[in-house]
DNA sequence: CCAGGACATTGACGCCCGTCCATACCTCCG
DNA sequence: CGGAGGTATGGACGGGCGTCAATGTCCTGG
C-alpha cells in the first residue's frame, strides 16, 4: 500500500450528482445487478435485435421478422429476446400465433443514465 | 461439413445514421463494436473498480488499494484493470513502483449516450 | 549489487454463454 | 378434428470469461 499520504477515504468530495451510481460506495449488490442487466445489453445480435424492433414502423416485430435480418436461426432468436424480456428491455405480446415484441420504455435510459456516475465530475 | 447455406455475405443495409446508434440500420460492425464496450463493463468487479476508482480522493487509485475492497487476487484485479484499460475506460499512469489508474473523461458518458437510440421517442 | 516490493503475464481450471438441431406447444384454418 | 405454420423449450457442443497460483519483470532502498 502506497501509504495514501493524500487524503482520508471519509473525505469523499465530488459525489456531487445525486442520481449517481458508480460513485463510491456502489455496493457488490448493486454492481452485480447492474452487470446484469449491461450483460444482457453486451451482445452484438440483441443490440441489432433492440435497432430492429425500435427502428421498425409499429414499434414492435414478431421473431419471423428477426430471423433474416441476423441472419440466425429462429430458436437462436428466440433465446436473446427472452434474454431481453427477463431484462427488462423489451415486453412480449402473443397475439394469436405471432409474438409481437416492442421496446420497454425509459429501460435503456435507466442504465444509461447509471454509468456516467463513475465520473462525478472532477475539478 | 457445415454447407452454411445461408452464406449472405453481410448486406448491412442503412448504416446511414451517424447519430444514433440503435436507430434502425445499426450495422453488424457497429453492434460488435458497442457489444464489446458494454462487455467490458458488464462485470461486478469492474463496476466497482470505476467505482472505487472515481470515489477516491485524487481521481486516481493503484492496484494495492483496490485488491482488499474487491476481496480478489492482485492478478486479477490487474486482469479487469486492463481490460478496461483496452476498452478506454481506464488509463494507466506508472509512477515509479506503483500504477496509477484514473478515469478517461467521457468514455462512460459516449457508451451511455449511445444507448438510448434504440428508442427513438415513436410517435 | 542484492534483496524486496509492486505489478504484469502465463497457464490451468471451472463455469457460463451463444449457437445449433430436434422437438414440443399453441393457435388458426379448412 | 386434423394439419399447418409460428414460437418456445431441451439437449449438446464449442468457445470465451473470471478466477487463482506460480512466475517473470521492473523499480527502489540498503
Amino acid at each position: 500500500m502506497p501509504v495514501d499520504t493524500r487524503g482520508t477515504p471519509t473525505t469523499v468530495p465530488a459525489a456531487c450528482c445525486p442520481p449517481a451510481a458508480l460513485a463510491a460506495g456502489l455496493s457488490g449488490q448493486q454492481a452485480a445487478d447492474l452487470a446484469r442487466r449491461l450483460k444482457a445489453l453486451a451482445d452484438p445480435a440483441r443490440l441489432r435485435l433492440l435497432s430492429l424492433i425500435a427502428g421498425s414502423p409499429a414499434g414492435e416485430a414478431c421473431v419471423c421478422d428477426l430471423t433474416d435480418p441476423l441472419g440466425l436461426t429462429q430458436p437462436t432468436v428466440s433465446h436473446h429476446l427472452k434474454v431481453l424480456v427477463d431484462a427488462g428491455f423489451l415486453a412480449r405480446d402473443k397475439r394469436g400465433v405471432w409474438a409481437w415484441f416492442s421496446i420497454v420504455p425509459g429501460a435503456m435510459e435507466t442504465v444509461a443514465a447509471l454509468l456516467p456516475g463513475a465520473v462525478p465530475a472532477r475539478a
